[in-house]
RNA sequence: CCGGAAAUGGCUCAAUUUGGUAGAGCACUUGGUUUGGGACCAAGGGGUUGCAGGUUCAAAUCCUGUUUUCCGGACCA
């Protein structure tokens, strides 16, 4: 029973893994499509996954002492086009408002893809002094990017995301605060979303547009391809200078200040869904879940079940837990079948038999492991057998993860890696441009994901071109 | 942006090859029987075929354009 396939209508997951992704989105109903495209409807089921990460990070956010704040969607063209890099970066794939019903506008206006220029323009205004500093801000919103391909989640036109932007009076400072906030993201990432990470610095050709550094979360979904699952960036003092933002500092002398910003978008359900989805559909971590146990009475026209149910629904409640019951004149198995859809991580099972023995059947979704548990255990149990799939949901999908890094030392190995395995590679590189492109060539698109804060001396060279080894790389296929 | 496929009730598809007045299954509504892995019987409601032009006595069907989706590639979070 465990390995039989029990939901129709999804294409295996290791038959057609894009098809499989495309087909849990649609059937959990966690979005829809709209007549424009990349611009999706976010139902209620995916929403709520969003909602949960929201109020989780945004606690975490302010735990460090970030305010929230919120800016215009309309960026004037002059104001992108101060920093170079930045508006090179992006302006292939913005969209531009050029008329107010039918009036021309005498200055285009760009719907932002990213906020740093309005961040910029807007400090440039307001700090003077160093009492001013520093600015921790953070904006819950959407952007937007003309893409040219398109998919839930993962690459949409409008996505919503937060972008976190801070401004300090030195350059460490503000280091610190690029770091401090990746580890923000990774905390959130492994401990809610069970979603193991590597971590690490962005090589200088995929750094974002006009930053120092470019610190990264990468998770590796089950196709083992790469999906870059949040950013934090250094800025130095490049954007502030080319903004005109001054501050006094103590001696009475005027300095550029140093900036920061770090985002994670909607695209992280993608990672819950690619990390841990299955023939089934979606397996949600219990923490982030939105509805974590669903209550399906059987026999339901029997005397007492539902009212024995109602009991269940109240002791669940009462455990603090989220919970939702199924009392529609639908099946049980239909009922099992959605719940399983829809990654609600456990279902209680109540019907005559559970009632005569005082019991209930408690089924985990990740592994279908049916648990029987008595009705007074109930509220004391539940959380713990929740508790013990989000860690077994992280280890399953960490030993994925481990299992699925290749160490490499020639060319050959390379090419071999991503021609036979579905992975990342971890491999010495010279530090060149030239090689990451030629790597990118050889493999068939697998490109530096970061290099990791721990490096491991695996030789002396180069995979690639054959000098002196400069860092340890992980390379894979993306999304 | 390049290549391939597709768009027909809410969903999956048929009718397109050979132009002739849209059909099925699922879903939905009502009644009844069921209920430990997507139940059954009966009766009902719902579509000017993605959109815009064109050809024709006649277009879901042929032609042109366009939009969206899916798959693959290049680009990007």
């Amino acid at each position: 029973m465990t390995k039989e396939k029990l939901v129709k209508d999804i294409t295996a997951r290791d038959v057609d893994f894009a098809q499989w992704y495309t087909d849990v989105v649609k059937e959990a109903e966690l979005c829809d499509y709209t007549s424009v495209k990349g611009c999706l409807i976010y139902q209620p089921n995916g929403y709520a996954i969003w909602e949960n990460i929201k109020n989780a990070l945004d606690k975490r956010f302010k735990d460090t002492g970030v305010e929230n704040v919120y800016l215009p969607m309309l960026i004037p063209e002059s104001l992108l086009q101060k920093e170079k890099d930045h508006v090179e970066g992006f302006a292939p794939e913005v969209a531009w408002v050029t008329k107010g019903g039918n009036e021309e506008l005498e200055e285009k206006l760009c719907i932002r893809p990213t906020s740093e220029t309005l961040f910029c323009d807007h400090w440039s205004k307001v700090v003077k002094s160093y009492r001013d500093l520093p600015k921790l801000y953070n904006q819950w919103c959407s952007v937007l990017r003309w893409e040219k391909t398109t998919r839930p989640f993962l690459r949409s036109r409008e996505f919503l995301w937060q972008e976190g932007h801070t401004l300090h009076a030195s350059a460490k400072e503000a280091e610190e605060r690029t770091q401090m906030m990746l580890k923000v993201y990774y905390d959130f990432v492994t401990e809610d979303l069970a979603i193991p990470l590597i971590c690490g610095r962005k090589t200088e050709s995929e750094k974002f547009a006009g930053a120092k550094d470019t610190y990264t979360i990468e998770a590796m979904m089950h196709d083992g391809k790469a999906l870059q699952s949040g950013t934090s960036h250094f800025f130095g003092d490049g954007f502030a200078g080319a903004y005109g933002i001054k501050f006094l500092n103590k001696d009475n002398e005027l300095e550029v200040p140093n900036e920061t910003s770090w985002g994670l978008s909607t695209r992280i359900i993608g990672a819950i869904i690619m990390v841990h989805g299955d023939d089934s559909g979606l397996v949600l971590p219990p923490r982030i879940a939105p509805t974590q146990v669903m209550v399906i009475p059987i026999a339901q026209h029997k005397d007492g079940v539902l009212e024995k149910a109602d009991e269940i629904v109240n002791i669940v409640k009462e455990a603090g837990l989220k919970v939702k019951y199924d009392y529609s004149d639908k099946t049980p198995g239909w009922k099992f079948s959605e719940q399983e859809i829809q990654g609600i991580p456990v279902r209680i099972e109540i019907g005559p038999k559970d009632i005569e023995n005082n019991q209930v059947v408690v089924v985990r979704r990740d592994t279908r492991e049916k648990i029987v548990v008595a009705i007074n255990e109930l509220g004391e149990k539940l959380p713990q057998i929740l508790e013990q799939m989000q860690k077994d949901m992280y280890n399953r999908a960490k030993a994925f993860l481990d299992e699925h890094i290749y160490a490499a030392t020639t060319k050959e190995e390379m090419i071999d890696i991503f021609n036979t395995k579905q992975g990342f590679a971890k491999a010495m590189w010279c530090g060149s441009k030239e090689c990451e492109e030629e790597i990118k060539a050889m493999t068939g698109g697998a490109s530096s994901r970061c290099i990791p804060f721990e490096e491991e001396h695996l030789s002396d060279k180069c995979v690639c071109c054959g000098k002196d080894a400069k860092h340890m790389v992980y390379w894979g296929k993306s999304y």
